[in-house]
RNA sequence: GGGAGAUUAGCUCAGUUGGUUCAGAGCACCUGCCUUACAAGCAGGGGGCCACAGGUUCGAGUCCUGUAUCUCCCACCA
């Protein structure tokens, strides 16, 4: 007996495994006469940990890239991390705020040292952590937003795209996070449905007692910045109002009451409060009228000078206490509730301050055109394709792109400006700005101190959208042997809510700086969820420890848990049962390794039974392999996995090994024993890309390996795409086995009880290289064929077949029944085909195929029911 | 407000160009079994007017139209 023990244990095998790997470079990828296939790792942020939606991420990608790896291809995943600058300088500032530190207080040298020292301490541990997942980097290549080279590439973009005009910096309405401290991308603006309240509020009229306009608004708050009154020029009710001042209330400040069609007659009081400062519509109004503009805020959402009347106060603190000034005044006239969508910051959550701000821009007009026709024309799919009209729509309706951040983590933006004043040249290090500037400015004496480089970030995404290809150095080293050979990228795993942010701005910088796409398929997967459908978040705590889940069921069960939900494009709804099915399934994997490893081999030959289920299972397999294949190219990878499921535990361990397992005790043959190992290896590989440890561990135990044998270099052979004939015999002597057990059951016979089968068959031949088969999963004494019915016996047919098994006592009232039902149903049956035959209408427009079918449908059915009478018949 | 998608078994989903007995899978459920690899298992079973109403067709989960419900994305009505 075999000394291992009835359970699959993960947690040594699955270190052992991945350190061979390592040992063996197995994961590391140079360019050489193969296909590429490459991927990049959506980096995630430096400091992030390893959570649910990371694991589906990665084990999506590791299951494409070991496939191909196991299929031909030179395959090359490269890991690496994103510095996030807003989400890591967030946690950086909260760290020092414990500590009592102020970035402003320390200054921005003192400052990165913090950051930097935080980056080393939490950053790259979740790259550790994909490694207990399995995941198959080439980690030579990890990478990182910040590293020097990366660095630079990304200021030298900066400066070409500056160079060509693209870039620009002016003053204008941008999101401004309050909380953060900075502008924001419109991408990273989230609306949210807010209950909100609409103030109608009484301005009086310059020289008019009495006489009011009323306007209606949400925000209260920032008529300490009103520089107009808007009305509709053709709505009567204000019509008095024209030409007119009305005074801004608590202000006193006299503001003119303009005329424009933007008003919206039907909402509100039809009169607009205007303040160009901080709505975007206000602001182009603003533009439009020649308004002033009144920026009340500080950067931190507080009232500023120009708003004095509340100086220092918070902008959501102002809003109650004006609103309870104006009341006093008797110049509130009403509240109601009011649901409306309000910009939040994606990062911190708060409200967005439309707010005027100089920065940096990106024109998108000519980056767009290129990106969209890729997919448009399909040199890029977009898997499920139905993104492709997500897609375009942003494109089509690009606004250009707010580069600058008032950050200090990240790459700072390369323009530096000459002593007092707005001038500024753009370089990718001092040494050459300062060249720049003396240029410019004919001034020679020009010293690095005169120069003083802008303050701001770049937004993160301005890295990350040069990822796949400033890792192959394609910017660094241009027209190296890596670029050339692993650019474009061939799949690029990531889910919708970037398509945006990143995929979109990688595709227009792949096609900006190389000329070409950076990558050929997008697959995009859903978000995780629990089953509930709710998002995992730490608030609902539902949201499972990626870690722990791998400790208590092996990677190899965390894999499959999540693969089994997710098919492309949905949602996965994650459930720790189904984690609990993949650790099962690892169990069954190992209890038949168990099995074979108990055997003991006889040099006698191979039996016509073993031979038959030989010949079966090599032809089974190459059938599901193709289905596997077909699988992989559609990207149906949930289905894959099923499907090598269905083909281990169903086909393999429940009816070949139980065909060709020896009686207790006795050996095996030589000749059996080899096809089945064979056979287990087999499965194993199309396995491997899902469960990459247990597939590797049970491959080693099945032979001696020699040193250097790993599962991962095993080439999956080409199956044979004809059908084989015996798929079909089969799958007649399975529909016989089962039926012949329910009507066991049925019958009361227990499992040790034998039972006695005669056929009656017009084609015994068929039957009789399966009878010691048979003989085994039925547990019978006695196998025979007659040609007549057997008495005291029950009876069952599979197609034109049937079966006696004798009993003790037969009812056979009861056995008439079922005859007759059966004949029914088939009658049914027969009635409905031949009302489709004899359609001429049918016969006239299907094609032939299809009548053919249907012919034979009726033959088939007319000799059943021929069979059935007949045993109906008899039993009378 | 605009757009996209969904609706098939108790749950999560497949269902390819409309055509075999097409109504499927996994899980869950029910029944029987501790049968010398595996109870984290084995054997068997029940369960669906394919959201609703029309239409096209010899033929419709599959194509078209409308209705209902849901989800997501985009959008500056204070």
């Amino acid at each position: 007996m075999s000394t291992l023990s009835t359970k699959y244990d993960p947690s040594q095998i699955e270190d052992k495994w991945y350190a061979a790997w390592l040992e063996a470079n197995l994961f590391h990828s140079e360019p050489d006469e193969r296909p590429a296939y490459s991927i990049v790792i959506p980096p995630p942020n430096v400091t992030g940990i390893l959570h649910m939606g990371h694991v589906l991420d990665n084990t999506l990608q590791d299951v494409l890239i070991r496939r191909k790896r196991m299929t031909g291809f030179n395959t090359c995943w490269v890991p690496g991390t994103d510095h996030a600058s807003i989400a890591t300088e967030s946690k950086v500032v909260a760290k020092l705020a414990e500590e009592g530190i102020r970035k402003e207080d320390i200054g921005r040298e003192k400052y990165l040292e913090h950051a930097y020292a935080w980056k080393d301490k939490y950053g790259g541990i979740i790259l550790h952590q994909l490694k207990k997942l399995g995941c198959s980097c080439d980690w030579d290549r990890t990478n990182f937003t910040m590293n020097p080279d990366y660095s630079k590439a990304v200021l030298e973009v900066f400066c070409k795209l500056f160079e060509k005009g693209l870039i620009y910096r002016g003053i204008r309405m941008v999101n401004w996070d309050p909380k953060a401290q900075t502008a924001i991308s419109d991408e990273e603006v989230n609306y949210k449905s807010i209950q909100g309240k609409l103030y109608h509020i009484r301005y009086p009229i310059e020289g008019m007692e009495d006489s009011y306009a009323i306007v209606a608004t949400t925000r209260p708050e920032t008529l300490l910045g009103d520089t107009a009154v808007a009305i509709n020029p053709v709505d009567d009710r204000w019509a008095h109002l024209k030409g007119k001042q009305a005074i801004v209330p608590l202000v006193g400040r006299p503001v003119p009451i303009i005329e424009d069609e933007y008003v919206k007659t039907d909402f509100g009081t039809g009169c607009l409060k205007v303040t160009p400062a901080h709505d975007i519509n206000d602001y182009e109004l603003g533009i439009k009228h020649g308004l002033d503009s009144i920026d009340i805020f500080s950067d931190d959402g507080t009232i500023n000078e120009s708003g004095d009347l509340y100086l220092g106060q918070d902008r959501f603190a102002v809003r109650k206490e004006i609103v309870k000034d104006l009341e006093e005044a008797g110049l509130l006239v009403k509240i109601e509730p009011y649901a409306h969508e309000v910009g939040h910051s994606e990062r911190t959550d708060v409200p967005i301050e439309p707010k005027l701000s100089m920065q940096w821009f990106l024109k998108m007009e000519e980056l767009v055109k290129p990106a969209l026709n890729a997919v448009n024309e399909g040199d890029i799919k977009l898997i499920p394709g139905r993104f492709i009209n997500t897609y375009r729509h942003w494109l089509e309706n690009i606004q250009d792109w707010c580069l600058s951040r008032q950050l200090w983590w990240g790459h700072q933006i390369p323009a530096y400006y000459l002593k007092g004043g707005n001038d500024y040249v753009v370089a990718s290090s001092l040494e050459e700005a300062l060249e720049e500037a003396q240029k410019k400015t004919g001034d020679s004496s020009l010293t690095a101190k005169d120069l003083t480089q802008d303050p701001d970030v770049l937004d993160t995404w301005a890295s990350s959208w040069l990822w796949p290809i400033e890792v192959f150095k394609g910017l660094s080293e241009p027209g190296n042997p890596d670029i050339t050979y692993y650019y474009p990228t061939q799949t690029l795993v990531t889910g919708p809510d970037i398509i945006f942010f990143w995929v979109a701005r990688m595709i227009m910088a792949g096609y900006e700086i190389m000329g070409e796409k950076p990558f050929e398929d997008v697959y995009l997967h859903g978000l995780v969820r629990d089953k509930k459908r709710r998002k995992m978040s730490k608030s609902l705590g539902n949201s499972p420890d990626a870690l722990k889940l791998i400790d208590d069921f092996g990677a190899d069960g965390v894999r499959m848990g999540m693969l089994l939900s997710a098919p492309a494009g949905n949602d996965i709804l994650f459930d720790e049962s189904l984690v609990e099915q993949g650790r099962n399934f690892c169990n069954k994997i190992w209890n038949s390794l168990r099995l074979v490893k108990g055997w003991e081999l006889s040099d006698v030959p191979a039996s016509d039974q073993d031979q038959m289920a030989i010949k079966w299972m090599q032809a089974r397999i190459d059938a599901e392999s193709l289905v596997i294949n077909d699988h992989f190219e559609k990207y149906r990878l949930s289905d894959a996995l099923m499907a090598c499921f269905k083909l281990i535990r169903d086909e393999f361990s429940q009816w070949y090994l139980e065909m060709v397992k020896p009686p207790y005790g006795e050996p095996i043959s030589r000749e059996t024993w080899e096809a089945t190992i064979s056979f287990f290896e087999q499965v194993l590989e199309c396995l491997h890309p899902f469960m990459p440890f247990i597939t590797e561990e049970v491959w080693q135990q099945l032979r001696d390996r020699k040193e250097g044998d790993f599962i991962v270099l095993q080439q999956q052979k080409k199956p044979s795409e004809v059908m084989h004939p015996i798929l079909e015999e089969f799958e007649l002597i399975k529909e016989l086995v089962t039926k012949i057990r329910a009507f066991r059951v049925e019958n009361g016979f227990s499992p040790k009880e034998q039972i006695s089968l005669f056929l009656k068959t017009k084609d015994e031949e068929r039957f009789i290289p399966y009878t010691s088969l048979l003989e085994k999963f039925l547990n019978t004494d006695t196998i025979a064929f007659v040609k007549e019915q057997v008495e005291n016996s029950g009876s069952l047919r599979v197609q034109t077949h049937e079966c006696f098994i004798p009993l003790k006592a037969v009812d056979t009232g009861a056995e008439r029944e079922k005859l007759k039902k059966e004949i029914q149903y088939y009658e049914g049956f027969l009635q409905k085909t031949e009302k489709k035959l004899s359609n001429e209408k049918f016969v006239a427009n299907a094609p032939e195929k299809v009548v053919a079918l249907e012919r034979k449908k009726l033959a088939d059915t007319q000799e059943k029911l021929n069979v059935l009478r007949e045993s109906l018949l008899q039993l009378n």
